[in-house]
DNA sequence: TAGTTAAATGACAGCGCTGTCAATCCATTT
DNA sequence: AAATGGATTGACAGCGCTGTCATTTAACTA
């Protein structure tokens, strides 16, 4: 029925305090007990009680992750990730959906924090783009751990996740490249991600790399979605001198310039190549199915998790940050230059 | 800082116990005593400690939510509805993604329920339309509340939302009849579905009620996706005597035929008329964009959330179902017949 | 008015765990 | 071999609330 504390100390021939000791991961517990205590633990499949545990003690062992990305796939891949870490560590997660473009969102979150006792919160973009609400996070002394794009870890001593845009974005366009092409064209997402600004930069290293002129004018503004990839392979095809191939920002903005494409019955790969970036659902739901970055973002998640609770535990981590680089996921919407 | 059940016991002049029934709203407290106690915990600004509550009552003041279905944008907008209702209610939500598919599905969530100590689960498809699930769950008496696709409610005593997708699907249909279609193509979901069946159902319905025959041929059997949609359009384009509208069982799949008709030089409405199902964001990122059935996803789960902690509360509601409609929402990919 | 009963309230234990601090162990050192 | 002191371990109280059951109060009845 129900297992508690009790039994697995009576089982193994400790007391409940060090039982305890070794569900939270104490450091003074011997091996050979901890052992014990383990097999205990696994014979009678106990699993703390969540409510006992934050009745007694002063810490919490509550983690919020605030959430307002409209896109859903990017939630729920997180959301799968952080639980799957919580569920490890016997960490409860409590959702908050909101707004960040509403006024007063940093102390919407503070008074959250306060309300349900959190003692740590996963911050994605847009809000782990925000300094303002990493500072009011240090100054409640709240943990939290981000997701970032970018290349170096960032001047902080709280937890993150540099997801290396630039490193995939340059990988992905010497994929291009090395099939031939030239004249790439790129059609960005929103210029206020950071995500963006990345990748637009490991384009332009690969072009140059590779000694190839950067053609600004192949350069188009969008945001991240469908009816901007529409847009901007309208305009790209429609240039004289028109490109062989365009990278999108991401998935859904190469849906979108996909769907253009074929509008103008242009053949994919064979006259235009197409890719995407990050693996979402989009990139496979299309005909051909789009090369992309594959950006592992449960996996993701699921890290930054392991690093936040390190750091409520307050165990010191070989390395507070961690860096993921998404990897070119070759698929059908790219090939060797025709002529 | 924390106020407790004592403070608002001492400042009202009642013992903690009384102040426990009145936030509990059980009956036998005296008004005048109850007031008291409401003016107290107004004073102090209390919100009971949940943890605490659970811990030493029987009762359990947490809800499930158990997911699988592939839909990104689904599980949100339900996550969201659940989430308002619960934050509402003062109950906690357990969000438990998991594997439909599995073969020990059922004990899977017989033993997270036992686990989490959960009072209430929410299901919707396919959960919802597994007989088995239903019947575990009477078994070991934890109430839920099923969304369900269907006109009609079923023989059960347990609460349901019940999403009238016959009578969408007929006036989403009559809409196209309207507008001076009589061929109309279909392509339908899985048919492991409901909500497919459901759909089907009202469109021929609607045929039926506006004398047109119902061609066969026109029906395509298909799944909820993209490719699909691509697919069940090429079909149904190829035919001799193609329709002139094609009713999608859902947004994903008419993304699909719109983008199928586009390639084969069809412009939509002029043309070729599409309407999908659900008012999903793939409805709203085409172009042009998608006439569509609006299913107000969240508003369903916040109601269906409502239904199940009347149940759990043992309050008996004047409804234990409630039927949502989804409304028709003409957007840009529907019009006249032309010749 | 006293007697009877139902309604309202309170005293108290204890839910399963952690914090505190004292007790014990064991590898050193002297 | 005894002393030392840091590493392990355990005893016990108590977190804030609810369940149980005893007690008090109010509301009738005869």
């Amino acid at each position: 029925m129900k297992v508690t504390i009790n039994d697995v100390a009576k089982l193994s021939g400790v007391s409940i305090k060090t039982v305890s000791r070794v569900t939270n991961n104490e450091v003074s517990v011997r091996q050979a007990t901890r052992d014990k205590v383990m097999a205990a633990i696994q014979e009678l499949n106990y699993q703390p009680n969540l409510a006992a545990r934050s009745l007694a003690g002063t810490k919490s062992y509550t983690i919020a992750y605030i959430y307002d990305n409209p896109n859903a796939y990017y939630i729920i891949d997180m959301q799968n990730g952080i639980l799957s870490e919580c569920r490890k560590q016997s960490f409860e997660l409590l959702i908050h959906p909101c707004n960040s473009k509403s006024a007063d969102i940093i102390e919407e979150i503070v008074s959250m924090i306060k309300q349900s006792r959190i003692a740590g919160v996963v911050l994605t973009p847009p809000f782990s783009e925000m300094p303002s609400v990493a500072e009011r996070l240090t100054e409640i002394g709240v943990k939290f751990v981000r997701i970032l794009s970018g290349r170096n870890v960032p001047d902080t001593d709280s937890p993150c996740i540099m997801v290396n845009d630039f490193d995939a974005a340059f990988e992905i366009s010497q994929h291009l490249i090395d099939l031939g092409h030239t004249d790439i064209g790129f059609i960005s997402g929103g210029k206020e991600h950071k995500s963006t600004l990345e990748r637009i930069e490991g384009y332009k290293a690969a072009l140059t790399k590779n000694s190839i002129d950067c053609r600004e004018d192949l350069i188009i503004d969008g945001e991240y979605s469908f009816e901007s990839g529409v847009k901007g392979a309208e305009q790209l095809l429609a240039k004289p001198n028109r490109p062989t191939a365009i990278f999108s920002c991401n998935d859904e903005i190469a849906a979108g310039a996909l769907f253009a494409s074929r509008l103008q019955n242009i053949t994919i790969p064979e006259q235009l190549s197409i890719v995407g970036f990050e693996n979402s659902p989009f990139s496979r739901q299309t005909w051909p199915k789009i090369t992309t970055a594959d950006q592992p973002n449960q996996t993701i998640a699921k890290h930054a998790t392991a690093l936040l609770i390190n750091d409520i535990r307050e165990q010191k981590p070989d390395e507070i940050c961690e860096q993921i680089t998404p990897s070119l996921l070759v698929r059908d919407s790219s090939g060797a230059v025709t002529n």
